[in-house]
DNA sequence: GCGACAG
DNA sequence: ATCTTGTCGC
């Protein structure tokens, strides 16, 4: 697919900050997603050599049937060093990469990271979601930011994920008995179809397929 | 100033 | 994220 880029991505952290400011505008949080959805992709990235090259990972699957349709990986050097509030600035352009080389362009993205609930409410899954203006879902396996009353035990339970009192997100249980993932929107999907496209991805583990089977691409061979 | 802190 | 063996539980 194709990609049209909306900055530079060598920056200070003070840049990195001007421009999650300025796009977070841009940011849309209800529902503008292609019918029917047939395709839902997962991003996922691993690290060589010490951390010096980034390796993203991205698996494009069925839906609802969630079988494996096509997968890519990329390589570059590692640029940006890993800040709790700028995981996009050192993921995203390996992701791009691998997008490009993507044949099917899907419906739906899982990011592996927060949405919008995040400090400057503009995680990893807003930021790649703008650029490709794909629907995306940031998909967390731990908090960020953000309070939260317990989740029941049983897989579909969920509690509102609250910050500075703004809903930004939800904990879900996605699998009795294991930790609850941290879900929120990315760009282009509201809270509650971001939770309900999460269940329907998890069918039997804790972790969506699409980000199981990227994690996979990007963390092995 | 003191903690918290996606991957 | 990554370094790493066995081990507990469904």
């Amino acid at each position: 697919m194709k990609i049209n880029q909306r900055h530079t991505w060598t920056l200070t952290t003070a840049e990195a900050i001007a421009i999650q400011e300025k796009l977070r505008g841009e940011i849309i949080t209800t529902d503008k997603i292609p019918t029917p959805v047939q395709y839902v992709a997962g991003v996922d990235m691993g690290f060589e050599a010490n951390g010096t090259i980034s390796r993203a990972a991205v698996a494009v699957l069925s839906f609802p049937s969630l079988q494996l349709q096509e997968t890519a990986i990329a390589r570059r050097p590692t640029s940006f060093p890993y800040i709790p509030g700028f995981l996009s600035f050192r993921e995203v352009p390996a992701v791009l990469d691998a997008l490009e080389k993507i044949n099917i362009t899907p419906d739906i993205i899982l990011c592996d990271g927060q949405g919008i609930a995040h400090p400057r409410r503009f995680g990893i899954a807003c930021h790649l979601g703008l650029i490709v203006d794909i629907p995306t879902i940031g998909v967390a396996k731990s908090l960020l930011i953000g309070k939260h009353q317990e989740v029941p035990e049983a897989r579909g339970s969920w509690q509102l994920l609250t910050d500075k009192g703004e809903t930004i997100g939800a904990v879900l249980r996605t699998r009795t008995g294991t930790k609850p993932l941290y879900i929120s929107s990315g760009h282009r999907v509201s809270l509650t179809t971001a939770i309900d496209y999460v269940l329907q991805c998890t069918p039997k583990y804790r972790l969506p397929e699409t980000t199981r089977i990227a994690d996979k691409l990007a963390s092995s061979k």
